[in-house]
DNA sequence: CGGAATCTTGAAAGTGTTCAAATCAAGTGG
DNA sequence: CCACTTGATTTGAACACTTTCAAGATTCCG
């Protein structure tokens, strides 16, 4: 058997289009990405989504807020290729802190760098345009851009996919 | 003495306007804050001022990536009111992990709760207006609308100071 | 081969920005 | 206590970027 990233609970077989997490459940799993794509998104009051993050290989997922506060989840999440995950309840998860602290590869060091992301997301949101939010995409996930549609990636950027397409065309003709 | 949060290197008085952190710096320390008020900003190509976070009583604050990458700081940390601050070098910072791994007082918990306010911000600078977006900070940061000029509070939401005058203007005139 | 979803393109509308000017507020020195 | 300076806020007009809506073109799959 592949050795464990973490103890998982179990380890899964996720198909495409199979979801994790539904809006209003309260997150008491977080799903480690072996192999596959997983993401999170949620939608608005008009019926938009919004892809809150892509989870492939060696990304954990979940929806923190759901799981810190203990209240109904915003996000869903789903698969968007066959994936195959180990799932982490919330308690093994503490375990699992509990027996290797602060080693290199713990969950410390695991939420950090997911925190790291997220402030580079909200400036890049507040400070770029579309553009160059794009730009930057293409650049840091490389291997997520051929594997989902555009629509997915503007979802992700914050713009619809209309807007993508012309930044798209534009970004081709100057080339 | 007042008893400390953590164990830190040393509880200073930060003067209002004092800089903590510089673009360029690595960020060796993470600041509590007991009393007062710090924030942490960058600034664009073109000179405008992004503000990142404001790190009122019982925040911790720093430049994560620059912590964890060990990179150089986009960042600029300083103080918005006179502050009192616990200072923390990160060997420290690992050494506390170590002492009480996994406590309901760790860093994880406060590292999660960090990752769940970027969450929700990512989503609402997706997702909601800017009207939207100043509404739901005056609901959850009452105490810091009081505190700072609104030009910070546009630099928060990602909106000029301008644009933030006519939302308000907007509210004022609806009630 | 279809049918459905995706992507592209264009026009019109909306939201927020930029720039400039006027007003307001707070602190300073006389 | 007043005049002055400086920074913050407001307001308006013109502009830019993104959305919305609609129509075609393209691609993907069963």
């Amino acid at each position: 058997m592949q050795p464990t990233q973490y103890n998982p609970n179990k380890v899964k077989i996720i198909i495409k289009g199979q979801i994790l997490l539904n809006r209003g459940d309260i997150a008491t799993k977080t799903y480690f990405v072996r192999k596959g794509l997983l993401r999170s998104y949620t939608i608005d009051e008009k019926g938009k989504e919004h892809i809150f993050m892509f989870a492939p290989e060696d990304w954990v997922i979940t929806d923190m807020v759901s799981q810190i506060y203990n209240i109904p989840s915003d996000l869903y999440i789903d698969a968007l290729e066959e994936t195959e995950v180990e799932i982490l309840d919330n308690d093994t998860f503490e375990k699992i802190n509990k027996a290797q602290p602060s080693s290199t590869s713990t969950e410390v060091e695991r939420l950090m760098k997911r925190a790291a992301v997220l402030q580079k997301r909200v400036l890049l949101l507040m400070s770029a345009t579309a553009k160059e939010r794009y730009e930057d995409f293409i650049k840091t996930y490389p291997n997520i851009v051929q594997r989902v549609p555009q629509k997915m990636i503007a979802s992700y950027l914050g713009i619809t996919p209309e807007a993508l397409s012309k930044i798209r065309g534009e970004i081709t003709r100057n080339k």
